[in-house]
DNA sequence: TATGAATGAGGATTCATTCAT
DNA sequence: AATGAATGAATCCTCATTCAT
């Protein structure tokens, strides 16, 4: 009966899913040893014992959801890569998938910090964002270089540009994760604008 | 014979401060919910139960650490308040004791961090952090609004820029604290580049 | 498949009540303080944690189980004022109840006894015997006093004999649980032979 | 220097005693193991440790204090059989002395029934109650009966009625220490009139 | 697959007791 | 003799994980 078989991959696949979302914000606001899979698995909708047949623990649950979080993040790096077009446009757009990234799901940057800032996370997720962090850096580093040779990115050492970038981007994180969006929110034109040349800030908004 | 009192104080007052130093680090490197009460006794050198004579509970040793270093932190934004001189000095000088102060001291700031992130933490912590930040924007958003009327700080909400250089700030010290410091970590300096206008900037380096 | 509902509430309560029936002995053997929960749980048959899905905490378990035990002797003087009959019966009535009451579950009294005189109790258990030893006042000194009027009880302060008779009471059940039931142990009768006029006393026994 | 010597125990004495009498109080309140010996010294004024130099331990404390009271207390039985007079007379003065004891130290009392319930509490300490008990025993019942012979003393085994006068007796004891004295607590004479016959009852207070 | 009862290791906290002064 | 800092064993309680159904 391979209807009722896909039926149940189709359950499961939607299940795991669901159990993804919960976790990212429970994790997110309590931290990792913080987090109680029975408050995950009740904000599913599941029992707490259902999550261990889609997670082997809560270290899997938790390394999984970061995994996938850096992955996420670290297309962004690939995307800009890619990009066509000035080093100006490509920071914007950048920064403005990582904001608008931030605002719609804001617990994710938040695991993301949890897992980079607790030593009791386990070192799986925390190696994953160390690897996330690596690609963002042979990303960015090159491209705030290149710009600058353009004169369309700030002056100053672009790897010392690109961790203030990061700071930026993380704090701006916690901010929102913590505090909530409101309206003094920075948006990502202010963020832009800072690391670009006046001539290119002048230009207005790109989009 | 006892001790004497003064004796007895002097003994107190040590090991109180030997405790808080050690509380910070494990806290700022585990969280609250991550930490043990032992591990902090030991790298205190003292026994565990020891620990509960000098404060009632993990949360009022938590909650003593984080008040500390937010009172701390907040003596800086009085500190720029009373500074004289002109906005673009004043911020260089605000920025220069947070950067030097996460470099000596960077668990301090990764507890504030903690604390400010983590639902789980004790209310009354997170509460220090929340009135702290509010200090700091009292400070922060005139001096920033200020220097714009002087064509000293870049153009832009100077609500916004707040959260951009706060946003900097705390995640530099996350950096630090999790990659500790190495070569390329930004200077002070290239954090204020980003805020005052180009003019501001060729002036040089202040101090 | 999960187990049924049905099965579910079966075992928690069967288990519940086990779980009180220890309860009664250990905390009746040692007292609030002296009682460690892993005590009871072993004479329970289960596990220390398991306690805890039960009763939120070693308090909790304490004050259902005064509780119970108090309104379970509450119900005894609200029987006694609806009984039919003349004074001494009624007396007499309420005697058997509770000397039978104490030779079949001694710990109970026991229990009472305990909260009533410890004051590191929890503060609801010890109110909850206040409670019941106001209906039994409520109760007892009118019956007296009515009988009295009868001239089938003794004469002097209804009040000093309702609080002669209740300590009579406590005390036995004291006796009953620290000496165990022997053959001397006072027969209900020949309390209640104490408190009526010597002409009840030879109408003999009455039940 | 044989005065200092003699000062010193002088202050011993004092000390020990005072240390018996908030003992007493707080074991009282408390038993046993609900018992710190931080607030016992509290409450004699002098410090923690300096406790150890006057007792061994909680237990010796508990069993020295519980001793002394059991001897005390067993010293009235002996005087009982001494006692000139009838036997209407003499079980007056027991209940008068018992009474009046209650009143003036209910803590002691207490502390007696506290121990005698609690398996927690040191044996010995247990141990020297039931030796108290017996002593009791052999006073009273032989008293209850020679009263009977002689129609002073309400009719029944003797030895119930013992049991039923002791349980009146700590009944009160644990009523005072609960409730503290007030209006309408039964006198001696309410109590010593439910055992004897109403001819003796009739010949009013004999004290 | 789904549930929640059950377990037990782990961590916070208390407190009797020791000991340097 | 007197103090209170210091220790660590003991106990409450939590929660990840297992498992019978």
């Amino acid at each position: 009966m391979p209807r009722s078989e896909e039926a149940n991959r189709q359950i499961r696949d939607v299940r795991r899913e669901t159990l993804l979302q919960a976790a990212v914000e429970i994790f997110g606001r309590n931290g990792y040893v913080g987090t109680r899979i029975d408050d995950i698995a009740a904000l599913a909708g599941i029992s707490k014992g259902l999550v261990y047949h889609y997670f082997r623990s809560k270290e899997a649950l938790f390394t999984a959801l970061v995994e996938g979080a850096a992955n996420g993040t670290a297309r962004l790096f690939q995307g800009v890569r890619e990009l066509p077009g000035d080093v100006a446009h490509r920071l914007r757009w950048l920064i403005d998938q990582e904001v608008s990234g931030m605002m719609g799901a804001p617990y994710r940057f938040l695991v993301i910090l949890q897992a980079l800032i607790t030593e009791a996370a386990p070192y799986e997720a925390r190696n994953a964002i160390v690897g996330m962090l690596a690609q963002e850096e042979a990303a960015i580093v090159p491209l705030l270089a290149e710009g600058q040779r353009d004169d369309q990115i700030v002056r100053g050492d672009p790897y010392q540009l690109f961790l203030l970038l990061r700071s930026c981007v993380q704090g701006m994180a916690a901010s929102m994760a913590t505090q909530g969006l409101h309206s003094g929110f920075p948006s990502a034109e202010s963020l832009w604008k800072l690391f670009v040349t006046p001539e290119m800030a002048a230009r207005g908004t790109t989009r």
